[in-house]
DNA sequence: GGGATCATGTAACGAGTTACATGATTTG
DNA sequence: CAAATCATGTAACTCGTTACATGATCCC
């Protein structure tokens, strides 16, 4: 469902696009949000037209199929965005890590917090770039920024924690 | 594989237990950080013994099967530990519907938020209770709460975004 | 005895990943 | 002409969810 409203949403906010398009965008602007590569877009963007939600508006160069979203499809993107309680499903391999460090012993746990605090550094580094404009994505940007600074806040208390023990 | 390493985390941190016991842990104390169902949990911890990774010390009452953990196991768990750069990998429903906000009118993205918030302060209400013991999950709990409380601020200021505007 | 909880499973389906496959066009 | 990029797809597999199914035991 949520691969869909994706599309959708990019549809309607940045216009008529391909699956190639929108594959790139999952890629550069989507992606601290929702993840989803051609592989599964392509034949989404198929189901999607059998339902009614999308339509090819033409047919470009080298096969290129610009799809558009439809009325229906309008409708279904602002009735999950108004209606849907957003699930709290998480499923974070971080957070797990952080779960068990306590198995393991100080030297170890260091090492691994100081890897997860590279990686959300890393990221952070890469959200920091997408800068302030962004019509579309401007809250989750925010969102996305001011949860990783919390994160790399809480590896330093972590490490600080675990170096004084 | 992370759900692998749940389940060793867990047979590994709290001893044997049997499926049913590791499930009840997911439901309370694992959930902010990986979900999975006893329709997950069962048939792997079937393939998991098949490959030696945990064993069947005893069957209790009501066909009750305790797993234990294998040397080999434990192996595993520690090399994810401490070799596994985690993915950062996100899917999040809510960031989603933050990402998608503009296009809402006023009164429907304040609405969204809304909603959101109460969300996130639901959660939060429920691991608060979860309170500063805990051996194991202490470090992700930490975690989380700090991740919660962000959260819940970034849904203050964009509710002010918003009527101000 | 009846309802709650304990305890385990299977089957069907949907979502997501990895590997494979193909061909057109642009740029150096 | 060769390499990069554009552009689309399929197949096999793993992971996760929902629905179904069964029976034991405990407590009222």
């Amino acid at each position: 469902m949520s691969l869909r409203i994706a599309l959708l949403g990019l549809l309607s906010g940045v216009g008529p696009a391909s699956g190639y398009d929108l594959a790139k965008k999952f890629e550069h602007s989507l992606n601290h949000v929702w993840q989803a590569g051609h592989t599964q877009i392509y034949p989404e963007l198929v189901k999607m037209a059998s339902d009614g939600l999308v339509a090819v508006e033409s047919e470009g160069a080298r096969g290129r199929k610009i799809y558009t979203i439809t009325p229906e499809g309008t409708r279904e993107l602002h009735e999950w965005m108004v209606d849907h309680a957003p699930s709290l499903t998480i499923r974070s391999e971080i957070a797990l890590q952080a779960f068990l460090l306590p198995l393991l012993d100080r030297d170890e746990a260091i090492a691994t917090v100081e890897r997860i605090r590279a990686g959300y550094q890393a990221r952070l580094a890469v959200l920091e770039c997408k800068g302030g404009e962004a019509g579309l994505g401007k809250y989750a940007l925010r969102l996305g920024l001011s949860q990783l600074r919390t994160s790399i806040q809480w590896a330093d208390e972590t490490l600080a924690d675990l170096k004084r023990a």
